[in-house]
DNA sequence: GATGTCATGTAACGTGTTACATGATTTA
DNA sequence: TAAATCATGTAACACGTTACATGACATC
């Protein structure tokens, strides 16, 4: 499937960019649901660069350092345009770690469980207030054509998800003090 | 980190299990946000048998055909106990493929978004519709110390995520349709 | 001169998916 | 007797994370 590519040619096509800069745009805003290291970038760019999909022209900063910005080709602006027109079935539902764990909460005290909880609850309300002040940027909604559209669309979807998040952790919450451990089987 | 070790061993305290009936149950209920395929259930029983978290003895049916219906021993009682109540850090958010071509959707002409946000929305109403008959079984809140209660939440959790997923979506058409293409960058 | 950022890469390992491979038992 | 289900395993590959490895440049 190769969804990596994807998300890198999706980038050069806003603009030329090292490795370093795709990584970055990787742990900003991408971040919330996207992901890679450079240890998977570089290689990547590499296979791009054999396939023809990128080329690179190298930079000089200072007297040595070098950067190669990458450049998306024709042939590779193709092969993304035919990707994102894909609707693609539901991809398997994301294993969430801390719902395995209260799947099998019956295992633990009502203390103990209501302690994981509040404590995730933290958590995710943290998150949801960085979410929110970087949303107050956006005083009004972009255009459907600019390329800070669809930034505005997964941080709005950033935000829904970590807001229903917590509902469900509040309604765990509930469901453990209404039905105390000692009730009856 | 090895949660899939956790997720077999939480299984095996409810009862002893084959490795096909393992499968089984990441492929019904656990399938909302867990999933393993035989290929790697059945080297993770065979690591877990020679760690002493579980053995195993053979049944047969019929004259020939063998089933290992595994045990969790102490030792795995004792490691499954310490891990679920480890209150961890939030994980990455998970990678989303939808929400990707969705941060790349100013590529697309209105038509061809609206398309592919209006077949995910199809494809999550039906999941949604049959998470709810699954749910419908529940004619009360099972006990928080009964096996059924942590099913409950996270059944309710798939329910709240695919109605706000839903909810994201919508969103997305209503401000697709606002601000159509041809509006100035 | 120390710390942080810029910049690129590889290696080892862990996790996950698809395909290959085999055969018994049950049910329609 | 054909198809579905029961039952177990391996191999190859894809994807992801952490650690290893190096060095330049900028700022305090």
């Amino acid at each position: 499937m190769r969804a990596l590519k994807y998300a890198i040619l999706g980038l050069l096509i806003k603009r030329p960019m090292t490795g370093y800069e795709i990584a970055k745009e990787f742990s900003y805003e991408l971040a919330e649901f996207w992901y890679a290291n450079h240890s998977q970038i570089y290689p990547e760019l590499k296979k791009l660069t054999s396939e023809g999909h990128v080329v690179f022209n190298i930079e000089i900063s200072g007297d040595i350092l070098e950067a190669k910005r990458y450049t998306i080709t024709d042939k590779g602006i193709k092969d993304f345009t035919q990707w994102i027109l894909k609707d693609e079935n539901l991809q398997r539902t994301p294993k969430d770690i801390f719902r395995l764990r209260m799947y099998f909460s019956n295992n633990l005290e009502v203390g103990s469980r209501i302690h994981l909880l509040e404590n995730q609850r933290l958590q995710h309300v943290n998150r949801l207030n960085t979410l929110k002040k970087i949303f107050e940027q956006y005083l009004e909604v972009p255009s459907a054509s600019s390329d800070r559209f669809g930034d505005f669309l997964v941080l709005r979807g950033a935000i829904m998800r970590e807001e229903n998040y917590i509902a469900w952790i509040d309604e765990c919450i509930m469901y453990s003090k209404e039905n105390p451990q000692t009730s009856p089987k």
